[in-house]
DNA sequence: GAACGAGTCAACACGGTGTTGAGAAACGGC
DNA sequence: GCCGTTTCTCAACACCGTGTTGACTCGTTC
């Protein structure tokens, strides 16, 4: 429970020792497959344990539950999402539209490559505390990053005053939260997949570099 | 099951008889009251009847089961939000910022006066069809409207051109949506309750108003 | 070869959902 | 008044998912 900043401690349960190594991976490897075809709520423990070839009682021996499993994985793509890091000192020199059009597809890449486990994260999210920290902290740390960023455009004179750079940057970032879960998950409506990083990039623009009409 | 966009069909189980309304009536206001300090699926179909006076096997004779309750409540709702309707028409006259302020104030306010129910909609949306079906109505309905109105407002020279309205539309809903929900529910960086409208309001006349820069 | 600890699982306790079948209570017709 | 029908109610049940217990196996180590 809590401690929800800890890093490096391994979200499996005790010690993971060598020669059960193999197991823990099953049942991750497992819980990644199901995730393909059905979300989190239809998955039992009893199917994860059946999936790794153990008996339910034998998968709390690696995982406290259903929702640690999750996080085990999630630890690995929010690993990836921090190591694809917004540079801001890219803007001056790709031009804004190039430095942000590459913010955005990095985001979107990464969670569209683990699509499955984005809308697990979503689901789970509603009701477990620790995964609702883990995405507070990674949504933080994101538009923290942004908001640097449109802070520096502002100072080197390339963006217009306006609201604060931090409110602006949870603003946009919530909407490319909703919009590619949106896209990725189907159901309700959506900007097309192939389509959704140019006009997300144009709302991004228009709203770091535009200003609205004096009325 | 199924069947999502008939209406006026109550949700409630058979035909509700005068002599048994006040209970469901009790169910609702049950629902509504527990809701209001615990989330949805901390509420069980027993708290429900207890809160309500009956047993639980009776509570399914007005209730198919929890989620029935929630539409239930999430119909009226609905039924406020549909009247709150954005009217086009009002932008040339009203100008852009008093007539997209308004639109914005509406739909947050709606939702305010409902926290409880919206958190527990968003919640029930990752688990039950037709909470999703629901939703993906209204929200297709409300970011049809703003497609209209941006179109209106390209039309008549006052916005200048840019990607499909439709798609301007349904991400700045989205943005709202994420947002507001971040902001009432209080987990995770969210914009202020007191300002989030005036900065909503700034990213959508900057998207529908501005233009990026040329690079 | 005894002691130990990691790994395993049958069996259990518990709490939630939704159903059944047997009635009580209300009401209209005669 | 009494009878039949409809509405309403709930004890008891069947079921499923979670998480725990305690005993047992098996490899290692001294």
């Amino acid at each position: 429970m809590s401690v929800p900043g800890s890093d490096t401690v391994p979200r499996g349960r005790r010690v993971p020792r060598p020669s059960g190594d193999d197991r823990e991976l099953a049942i991750l490897a497992t819980a990644e497959r199901l995730l393909a075809d059905r979300p989190l709520s239809a998955i039992s423990v009893d199917d994860l344990a059946r999936g790794a070839g153990i008996s339910r009682p034998t998968f709390y021996f690696y995982f406290a539950s259903k929702d640690a499993v999750l996080l085990s994985l999630l630890d690995r793509v929010v690993a990836e999402a921090d190591a694809a890091t917004l540079d801001a000192a890219l803007l001056p020199v790709a031009g804004p539209r190039e430095g942000w059009r590459q913010a955005i597809t990095t985001y979107f890449e990464t969670f569209r490559a683990h699509r499955a486990l984005t809308l697990a994260w979503a689901e789970a999210r509603s009701t477990n505390a620790e995964v609702r920290d883990l995405w507070a902290r990674v949504f933080h740390d994101w538009s923290q990053r942004c908001a640097a960023a449109i802070e520096a455009e502002r100072a080197r004179g390339a963006a217009p005053p306006g609201p604060p750079a931090r409110d602006l940057a949870v603003l946009l970032n919530s909407m490319n939260e909703r919009a590619l879960y949106a896209t990725f998950s189907g159901d309700g409506p959506a900007v097309d997949e192939s389509t959704v990083v140019d006009v997300l990039l144009e709302v991004w623009l228009r709203t770091i570099y535009g200003t609205a009409p004096a009325d």
